[in-house]
DNA sequence: AATCAGGTAATGT
DNA sequence: ACATTACCTGAT
């Protein structure tokens, strides 16, 4: 099934926003298993001129699937206004060139969304997804279709059964003889020291806070609730907020953006991460998110990255 | 060998 | 409140 709306899929999978890794890629065609209301259902999508093709297997109803594809790849998002928007913009302008089509990658699974962001901080893009991808083997639900493989994200209430590193794995296990042999722990998915704050992340969503709640809360209630979160502070929670919930007006801003909006709001001149922060939200309103999505891509598209490197 | 990767938490003023 | 600093890890 064809949805008629504009996508570059290939950046929007490579784009590195946080909701989770880029689905599997096997000839053009991507594909992950998304499970709702207990139901596991095998979504496969493919660049069809500039809209979405896709296909599902799993024992819901078109109209649903269609719903389900449309939210994650953010299909009923405008573009064209945004792009008018954007050309109106001097400072912008020049971005819709670089990153024309790209969408946000919304999560098809909040907590996935939330442990993925945890474990991109001061990460690469390379190395988190990898690490959630190693998650997802070890601990998520299998699937298979026609003798492929696909793993869930591990929901809560097993996310928080995960040793948190070799040492904590060899004190539980008493078949081990030593903590060389344990491998069977978050750390050794590679996230290092951020293996503890996924691990309290988890256990707080299962005691004290319910992921559902933070839809219904405004903006500024869900981000100092999210930064309660170990693991959290101010860039993952807006990461959270944004590919997670939906929260169109939150505007992750990290060191690159930081050093992108200095210069091209203000002269290059170093203003505090908070500041710029504020100064998005400020000036782009719901765009927010969008904006940066778009920026980070142009920076690195464009050259302008390597140009503002050591800012 | 030092530096870097889409920051955060723990200290110190 | 605001500024510094240590921190897993694998790649260059």
């Amino acid at each position: 099934m064809i949805i008629k709306a504009p996508i570059d899929l290939e950046l929007t999978q490579n784009s590195g926003q946080t909701s989770q890794p880029p689905w599997k890629l096997d000839n053009n065609i991507y594909s992950d298993v998304v499970v709702a209301d207990n139901k596991a259902v095998l979504f496969q999508v493919k660049q069809k001129e500039n809209n979405l093709d896709f296909n599902f297997i799993g024992d819901i109803s078109n109209k649903e699937a269609t719903k389900k594809i449309k939210t994650i790849f953010d299909l009923d998002f405008n573009l064209n206004k945004f792009y008018k928007y954007l050309n109106n913009q001097p400072e912008l302008a020049d971005m819709t060139n670089f990153c024309r089509d790209l969408r946000l990658f919304l999560a098809k699974d909040k907590f996935e969304c939330v442990i993925s962001s945890v474990c991109s901080a001061n990460n690469s893009i390379v190395r988190w997804t990898k690490s959630i991808d190693d998650i997802k083997k070890s601990w998520g639900n299998k699937y298979t279709y026609s003798e492929k493989d696909y793993f869930t994200f591990p929901d809560v209430s097993d996310f928080k059964n995960i040793y948190c590193d070799d040492v904590e794995e060899f004190e539980c296990c008493s078949n081990l003889n030593n903590p060389g042999e344990c491998i069977n722990n978050l750390k050794s998915c590679g996230v290092g020291y951020r293996a503890p704050y996924m691990k309290k992340a988890s256990e707080i969503f299962t005691l004290e806070m319910d992921l559902d709640d933070i839809s219904k809360m405004s903006y500024d209630e869900a981000f100092d609730t999210m930064l309660k979160v170990p693991g959290v502070g101010p860039k993952v929670a807006d990461c959270i907020l944004l590919y997670g919930f939906n929260f169109r007006q939150a505007f992750p801003t990290d060191v690159w953006i930081k050093r992108i909006v200095s210069y091209l709001y203000f002269d290059g001149k170093d203003i505090n991460v908070s500041k710029i922060r504020e100064f998005g939200m400020e000036e782009f309103g719901d765009y927010a998110g969008y904006v940066q999505l778009y920026l980070f891509h142009y920076a690195r598209m464009s050259g302008l990255m390597k140009k503002l490197k050591g800012m």
